[in-house]
DNA sequence: TACTGTTTTGGTACCTGGTATTAAAAACAG
DNA sequence: CTGTTTTTAATACCAGGTACCAAAACAGTA
């Protein structure tokens, strides 16, 4: 009878955290029959880890969706804003994922490169409320999946409750898309129909 | 002692229904006190109405939110396609639901409408790789929760590898929004580099 | 009132996937 | 070859059940 080659405890234990990340059901006869290990060793290996039982461990998977904060399918704002000076400039950065893209291609979707920027202008502006009227948008060229779209919203223009935002998205200060918005501030007034 | 009001059989079946729709972590001991039955009569409901044990509740959660498909932010085309004629015109219908608003004001954030138009534009186009170069677009007026977006896509002109793509969308007749793309056809050539 | 059918309880044995603890065996290192 | 680390084993116990059987409780009615 010849034994199967064990790992060291620490590589298993590596291995033990990220066979987990990726499928959190396996219970600690899955894992000890994975790592050719007895169940002991993986409930010690846990226990030193700091990881929760099977149970545990899919409850926090069903309660994190069931979360209300997560369940929004879009952020509020698509990208994350790394820059804000109200009323003056504006700064995201977006990562193309592969929920972003044609599959055929890996091109970008036109719309998530507009959200992008929109989503900026309207951020841009220093009111309760603010929404788009027009925009003159132009894709300069396609962008792929992995590329860091870089946006910058300047607002150029202001005309009482009317802004003229002028944004322009970069991937490593290459330009691949322009957009000027015509954004306007909206009073609360706007409610009451209902 | 005088005994707590107790619901008939029905009546609280379809109550326990609603609760653990609302609530699929509850025990049949939260269950049982909630309306003041033992624990046998939750668990013979149960048996009744095909409602599974505790734990195989939240896994199911849980395998849910775990599901890649699900986790797609947007879909591959906004909207549903209802209509569709190759390089000539196309519909598409959007209802407006929570995850497109504003929270704050109910109103349909612009790049859902853009992201319905410019999907229709792209699919009305016969070609393998169509994608968008830029485009004109007007929110005429804000779109609410609960509206259902129409739109009509129609091409107006094509040059070799280019169209123009004019695309009104409309809530029961009343025009919301326009856009005029221009979209080319690209060749898979694209895909040279890398 | 006594009989009958439904509904509710109670109790027991058993299951899964653990925790907690103690102890022995094996592996490895100096 | 001894000391330490690592791995197994064994046992008692827990939550939240399933499956099954029998005793109550209640309602209607002949």
């Amino acid at each position: 009878m010849f034994r199967i080659a064990r790992l060291p405890k620490k590589d298993r234990q590596t291995r033990l955290v990220q066979s987990l990340a990726d499928n959190p059901f396996a219970t600690d006869e899955d894992l000890a029959e994975l790592f050719h290990v007895s169940i002991q060793t993986i409930r010690l290996d846990r226990l030193e880890l700091g990881i929760p039982e099977l149970r545990e461990r899919i409850k926090s998977v069903a309660e994190k969706s069931l979360d209300p904060v997560k369940s929004l399918g879009i952020e509020e704002v698509i990208g994350e804003i790394i820059d804000l000076q109200l009323d003056s400039q504006a700064i995201s950065v977006l990562e193309i994922k592969e929920e972003h893209v044609f599959s055929k291609t890996q091109i970008a979707r036109g719309h998530y490169i507009f959200a992008q920027a929109n989503s900026l202008a309207v951020a841009v502006i220093n009111a309760d409320v603010a929404l788009t009227a027009t925009a003159r948008i132009r894709f300069v060229r396609p962008v792929r999946i992995g590329e860091k779209l870089v946006a910058k919203a300047v607002v150029r223009s202001r005309d009482g409750d009317e802004c003229k935002v002028r944004v322009e998205t970069k991937v490593q200060g290459e330009l691949v898309f322009t957009a000027t918005f015509r954004v306007v501030e909206m009073t609360v007034a706007q409610n009451r129909h209902e």
